[in-house]
DNA sequence: AGCTTCTGGGTAACGCAGTTAGCCAAGCCG
DNA sequence: CGGCTTGGCTAACTGCGTTACCCAGAAGCT
């Protein structure tokens, strides 16, 4: 019997393609075996638990955005950065709800965890997206933190299910995209409207 | 030996307080029944399954998170109302993180589920907000989602501990609940702004 | 009060999923 | 060719959700 040439980048792989199908919560050791055609217990020579594969998941899934988010905002800056990368982000996650879910969950294990470098990527390619509106330094963070808010639960909610009536999702996420825009090009304008007007 | 005098309902708010407790996915049958003194089989005379406790809580946690954003907006209106609802559903969350999480988790499981009404009483709470700001009725629904994605995006981060850097999580909240009031005094002014600009 | 019925406990046991231990063949390397 | 490492396998254990079935206590009827 021929081997079936498996290591922790496949298993990962293929762990995070079947999350994809079933679902984050659907991810099982036995089916994940099956579908890679070996039985459940030879996955624990490539993951050392089902906790670990998720948390391999988990990195390859920020990795993966990151990349995502990176390349549709090259060459692109303010409101089309804005858009071109939050449309990309969405359309990702609707594509891989099972591996995002698994970067949700995910927590780093410790200071050497490559999770961490890879939530960072993420983060920094919509901080550089944010310099194209030159906001207050000291801002900036906030609209870091609203920004991916938005775009965490907005994606979140849609995957799930959860816009019930029958408007348009698409036209809602565009609109709230627009708003956005408009919003931090007021902040450009005058950085000191929002904090005066408290 | 005398009864312990179980029934639905305070099993199921049992199961909220455990699962706030030990978060959604560490909630156990085991755990609830040892928390109740009673043995774990004695469970299913109260509830079907697993499955079926989440939905209950899933339905409790729904309707308070409703009572508390009515309950906070109640008397107020535009910015008032948003500050009030907005601060008081991210302190019920962080203080409820186990069963918002079964909330979110949770599907309609026919038409005539609780959860339904449930739902839609927070959804309600949230459009009375918005009728202060006097939107477009066309764009009262898209406003209503980026409402929705943002508070559910940071209170689910914030409860997740997504956020790392040193800044104050609450400056950041009450930044976009300014942000977003000024967003939609825009619109409350030149409801055809938007649309316009696109 | 005594009898009946229903309700809410209990114990025993099953099935499944994650996991561990230990065996063995395939492939590589001297 | 012979040994070592790698990556499969089977067998078996554990823990949890769940079911079947039994029994006591509370409530209600005569």
């Amino acid at each position: 019997m021929p081997r079936a040439g498996l290591d922790r980048t496949t298993v990962t792989a293929a762990g995070a393609a079947l999350a994809d199908e079933v679902g984050f919560s659907g991810l099982s050791m036995g089916l994940l075996a099956e579908r890679l055609g070996v039985r459940t217990p030879s996955l624990y020579k490539h993951v050392a638990s089902q906790a670990d594969l998720a948390h391999g998941i988990a990195v390859l899934a920020m990795n993966e955005l990151a990349d995502t988010i990176r390349d549709a905002t090259q060459g692109r800056s303010g409101r089309e950065a804005l858009v071109a990368g939050a449309q990309a982000m969405r359309a990702w996650v609707l594509a891989h709800p099972g591996r995002y879910a698994a970067g949700n969950v995910a927590a780093a294990r410790g200071p050497d965890d490559p999770f961490i470098p890879a939530v960072q990527r993420v983060l920094a390619s919509w901080t550089a997206m944010l310099h194209g509106y030159h906001l207050d330094p000291d801002q900036e963070i906030h609209a870091l933190r609203m920004l991916r808010s938005m775009l965490h639960g907005f994606t979140t909610l849609e995957a799930a299910g959860s816009f019930q009536i029958a408007a348009d999702v698409d036209v809602s996420f565009t609109w709230m995209l627009d708003f956005i825009d408009h919003g931090l090009r007021v902040h450009e304008a005058d950085p000191s409207r929002l904090a005066g007007g408290r």
